[in-house]
DNA sequence: GAGTGGTCTAGACCACTGG
DNA sequence: CAGTGGTCTAGACCACTCG
């Protein structure tokens, strides 16, 4: 029998992927042109373009003019993980949302927030410390510092029942950030706000965002122990 | 004057971005169809589909046939990571890599990994534990399972060398996998390895690689204190 | 210089789904 | 049912880069 023709870009993927995986094109092996697939596989070069450069992201294949594609040696996978409101995360695990706002002030920030942010010294921003929790039960809290140039006094009262994580996402357009997870032991602060033992080893998320070089605000996350972040490769 | 063409995707993507970080485009706002936007910006509808797309895939739009495309209301940002081989991750930091096997051994697995790999109870295992450092500081240990599939008793001794998660890398394709974040208190194992203080707060990743839907291994990577991953959204 | 991938175009048909 | 996005095609030109 001859083989069928494969007529879209996902069967071309998968037929692609289903040769790397079954070792028939190897690791660092240069496979065919997209002319030559395309006549192959019985459809138009640019079906074969769009399947091959969708690998190419996954980080399966490299592709370079005129050298040709190549299987990667070291399929780079690649985790991705959507960073949702709080609320929704919440919500998505069936738990009753609840939030309190524990501080809100303005004041100066200590050197390593500054520096975070790119602020001259002395400059005053918006400090608000809340917490999060699912079912009554604390779920992370939130320590955030808001550059003042993006929110009005105004603004600040609504931080009483709704969190600033929450109101900027709906309010302050964003164009770049940094993320950063690692692990903190409780202190007192911490401690007291999640209701676990000092010490007690914490999942923390450390994120800048800014809008055009210019910081909007920088938040830790500090998550209640037990918390993990699940995703697939 | 009247508007440039905008002759490429790229273009067209950066101009659609510019209008929904302006709110020209406010969230949840209903924009103009591919057909209308490709004559606007005086180029082919596929060029605009491909912009549209493109933003629909960072999250930025929210797109359905017929009811059309609507500015995300969340942007839902992802932050990807690469997952690097850890000699790697480490050279690429400028410290000198180093490695010692810890224990190597068949055996059953306790009935959480046993779960986790999806085998039947009482299914011999490899079970390997090593450690990674950095100018001979600790690093990393890695504590992992592989299913004896994947393995002939020769590959073992190299483990003595050459560490599991390097030799799978570059033996074993994956198709899919599960990778999981979160904090654990550092126990006598951890402490001892790792060379820091029980109770510390450790850093840790746990992945499960499977192929076809047969699991090949599970690791559970467990850092130094102070370990953070950082990327960009 | 020449071979490869990257992209654009115009036109077409289809799949989905809202009203 | 009709409007929208999803995709395919054939052909074309270009950008890049290896040899």
């Amino acid at each position: 029998m001859t083989r069928d023709t494969l007529q879209n870009w996902q069967s071309v993927r998968k037929e692609v992927l289903s040769r790397i995986h079954s070792r028939q094109w190897k690791p660092g092996e240069l496979i065919p042109n997209e002319a030559d697939l395309a006549q192959e596989f019985g459809c138009a070069r640019s079906t074969v373009n769009r399947a091959l450069q969708n690998l190419a992201d996954d980080g399966l294949l490299d592709r370079r003019r005129k050298a040709g594609t190549r299987v990667a040696m070291h399929p780079v996978r690649k985790a991705t993980m959507s960073i949702p409101v709080i609320r929704n995360e919440i919500i998505a695990r069936g738990s009753a949302y609840g939030y309190d706002l524990i501080s809100s002030e303005r004041s100066t920030p200590p050197p390593h927030v500054a520096a975070l942010m790119g602020l001259e010294p002395r400059t005053d921003v918006i400090h608000i410390a809340c917490l999060h929790s699912a079912d009554d039960t604390p779920y992370v809290v939130e320590d955030r510092w808001i550059s003042s140039d993006w929110v009005s006094s105004d603004d600040m009262v609504n931080f009483a029942h709704l969190s600033p994580n929450e109101w900027l996402v709906t309010h302050v357009p964003f164009t770049a950030g940094d993320i950063a997870f690692s692990a903190i032991s409780a202190g007192a602060f911490e401690a007291g706000l999640l209701g676990c033992e000092l010490g007690a080893a914490l999942f923390v998320i450390d994120r800048t965002t800014r809008n055009n070089e210019r910081t909007i605000t920088t938040v830790r996350l500090i998550f209640a122990p037990g918390y993990r972040i699940d995703t697939v490769i």
